[in-house]
DNA sequence: CCGCGCTAGAGGGAAAACCCCCGAAACCGA
DNA sequence: TCGGTTTCGGGGGTTTTCCCTCTAGCGCGG
């Protein structure tokens, strides 16, 4: 391990003052790293990124101009060599993958003590990629270490539901009937009418009501 | 409106250093605002009020140790002169509404501009009671305008539905069946269709699905 | 006193959801 | 190549939901 020939170079970007303030103010006392980029928006982001050149970037997934993964796309194709950690409220495992897809390298909640993020800053510097131990997301974190590429395999355990049953229910929750959905999807309504019965008894609900709080509450369709 | 004495000493609860340290950064330059109180929980922050005795608490609704409501009524138990002003990621009518029925005097959103909150600290300090005016609940901030003791009266009217008409949403997001419902509320099956159809049309939705999307983006219901 | 709105309910019918059991491919690992 | 799993679909039935219309009582204001 090299010493220190300068700080870690850091870009934080996020829409509220309040939260890049903090993530400012709670990072001073650590010398080896420096924030050298304050964006407040996407492209803002984009725009200083030539400027300051960080190592890696706090990059709030959910800011008002430009989606947080669409970000991580521009930036990894102009500058591949800067990491990117995703910050987010949600844990959500679409949002997850999506990042890592995306080219991301890590991925924190916001509500995550400084020390985390401390831990994910150095950790993505010199391993390349790090997942916050969450005990809401311990299995994705236990798959990461088997084998990491892409979480989106691994997703699928989490959930005991498959590719096109995931399908399936993000028409129901958009108000599809079972007809509807099986022309959507080129198969049978008979079809359909499986594989929400299987859906049902999986997650042991008894209707669509269960069916959709189960969903939302995984966060399996967005809102 | 008088001169200032001495600034508005502020108390700031929030077990996330970072969000904490956010806002302190970021108020630091309004200098009749004077953070007095930094607590990382709730009863943390009982312990210091008797020595630091703030004018106004910034308070996390959701906080490890306690919940934000209780905390704010043991405050106004303790120190009835003390304004409260919430803080929450949830623009949830019930927390609103209970925060308010507890003794608080302003609500606001962690996703805020420091702004904002610099202009509740002011308003609660010299009028006493503050309201966002988010996009998100601006009929709540109306019907505050004309009278607030209680915000949950005025909630009703901010959801299409009628009290019955949400005990019955409850029950669907609970996977009863209309029979179910009718035997729980004492009512005929017949009147309980009814009621589902009326619910339908009000919010525009086709089917139960769209019903638990609704009541659960709209937080009606608890997950 | 008459109408009006709100609540509670009934009838009947159509569609959708739920349930169980079955069969044929296809695909997949041993 | 053999047997198991996954995928796709049918038959046929019950229950639930959805939709529309219609009635009766009750309270309230004009």
């Amino acid at each position: 391990m090299p010493a220190k020939p300068h700080p870690i170079k850091v870009a934080i970007a996020d829409d509220h003052s309040i939260f890049r303030n903090g993530v400012i103010a709670s990072l001073r006392p650590f010398s080896n790293i420096k924030i050298v980029c304050e964006a407040i928006s996407g492209s803002n982001l984009l725009e200083q990124l030539p400027k300051t050149l960080p190592d890696i970037i706090l990059l709030d997934m959910k800011m008002s101009d430009m989606d947080g993964v669409e970000i991580c796309k521009n930036i990894k194709r102009l500058f591949p060599r800067i990491k990117v950690i995703g910050l987010s409220v949600y844990d959500h495992y679409n949002y997850i993958s999506s990042l890592f897809e995306a080219g991301g390298s890590g991925y924190l909640l916001k509500d995550v003590d400084i020390t985390e993020i401390v831990k994910a800053i150095q950790t993505v510097y010199t391993d390349g990629s790090y997942m916050m131990d969450k005990a809401s997301i311990p299995l994705i974190k236990k798959l990461m270490d088997i084998q990491h590429p892409s979480v989106y395999y691994h997703i699928q355990h989490v959930t005991p539901f498959k590719d096109y049953e995931l399908e399936i229910l993000k028409l129901i929750a958009k108000e599809h009937t079972t007809q509807e959905i099986a022309e959507n999807m080129k198969l049978s309504p008979k079809t359909i009418e499986n594989y929400r019965g299987i859906m049902l008894t999986k997650i042991g609900a008894k209707n669509t009501a269960g069916l959709i709080t189960y969903a939302i509450k995984k966060g399996l369709i967005e809102l």
